[in-house]
DNA sequence: CTTAAGTGGATAGTGTCAATCCGCTTAACT
DNA sequence: AGTTAAGCGGATTGACACTATCCACTTAAG
């Protein structure tokens, strides 16, 4: 498929690079909500030179994000590598909410909702298996309530991810309490355990509920 | 000052009485961003009559959501006549997250940012200091871990209310699934609890990261 | 030196909303 | 029943925030 089209011109290549590292900027400290006409301009290109290159947003999105959940899933992978089942759990969390705090852009594809692309929905894909082990792993340790689902590191940091958007400005660090009082509810070294109202939700479900686009409102 | 007005007249009246129904609708099953143009269509008059009766969005909100505010701030009271502290605090998240679940307008005016409105802000205000004694009290009681601090509820609710959000239309409850697991994070009997990372943000500083413009991304 | 590739940015196009205006209708009062 | 101020609807205007194109000019590559 991959006609050898002729290698860019090197002024072109240059603006490329330039774009796609001021993309990477903007979308870390601003969000995905920049325009391409930011992108441009922030990379000291003109807009028309941003379009030569990348259809639309979507694309310049794809071109980076990919490598971005590539690094949460090497940071999955790490925590499975890490001799004690607990402290894999924990650094999972810590490490992925840590990456997420310093990239805004990252932290929307992982948490808010369908960035619709294919290859970004895959890379995601490839996460939940190594999360799937971490959490099974520590179960059958006995490191975390038997009632923990994979699906709960999810969605705590889906929450957690909420917490840190609200006090990034004041207390950039606030998420870590919050942190510590969810492993606290998930360790199983306490007396007892409130039972869990309601089941995890499966993998499919989970799925859906990441990739739903955003109610209408606000 | 409140020049007595002659009253509307009988249809005005009534139209405006459905504006209002129209609104609180809308706004707890779409959240605070419809348009005046939506609310007056589905209360089945025309915008005009819409503009002739509320000069923006702004006064539709205040006319509405004091009132819900009201409501939470009646549920800490109720949460604080409880006679055990503990059943006191998990009552409270419960039933106000339960109230920000079936609307979400109210849910966005707890949770998102700056309605800038004064009544609004004022009516949140007076909830702070009954979740302060309700936190005081479980902590005296020795009903909650010694570390807790009253701006902890505000911040469990941001996140639960994120949890809630994303799985709303996929299993609306599972929201409690993470409150439960949050509750037993907070409990103080457990064998030892990890000491937390960060102190909890003063009251002024709570105040502000509720009340901050949303960043510009997304 | 030639020329295809690349460039910049003004500008046209698109969509979303807030808010107004004005010809028509109707409640209220005599 | 007639008068009239109040009320009504909704097309329309204007503001804004972006997306995407076009084309006269510049430059790398051979």
């Amino acid at each position: 498929m991959t006609t050898t089209t002729r290698p860019l011109r090197k002024d072109a290549a240059r603006n490329r690079e330039r774009l796609l590292a001021s993309a990477r900027e903007l979308f870390a400290e601003r969000g995905l909500g920049v325009t391409l006409n930011d992108i441009a301009h922030h990379a000291g290109v003109g807009v028309g030179t941003a379009y030569r290159r990348f259809a639309n947003k979507e694309e310049v999105i794809d071109a980076l994000f990919e490598e971005g959940l590539e690094a949460i899933a090497a940071v999955a992978a790490e925590s499975l590598a890490e001799p004690d089942a607990w402290v894999g759990v924990v650094s999972f969390l810590e490490r992925s909410l840590e990456m997420q705090f310093g990239d805004q852009g990252l932290n929307q594809i992982m948490n808010d909702n369908a960035l619709g692309d294919e290859r970004i929905a895959d890379a995601r894909d490839r996460i939940a298996p190594l999360i799937e082990q971490l959490v099974e792993r520590a179960r059958v340790e006995g490191a975390v309530r038997a009632d923990l689902d994979q699906s709960d590191l999810i969605f705590i940091q889906v929450g957690l991810s909420a917490i840190m958007q609200s006090s990034r400005e004041i207390r950039p660090e606030l998420y870590r309490r919050y942190l510590a009082l969810f492993l606290d509810g998930i360790r199983s070294d306490r007396s007892d355990l409130t039972p869990l109202p309601t089941p995890a939700l499966s993998p499919f479900d989970t799925h859906r509920a990441m990739t739903r686009d955003r109610p209408p409102g606000s």
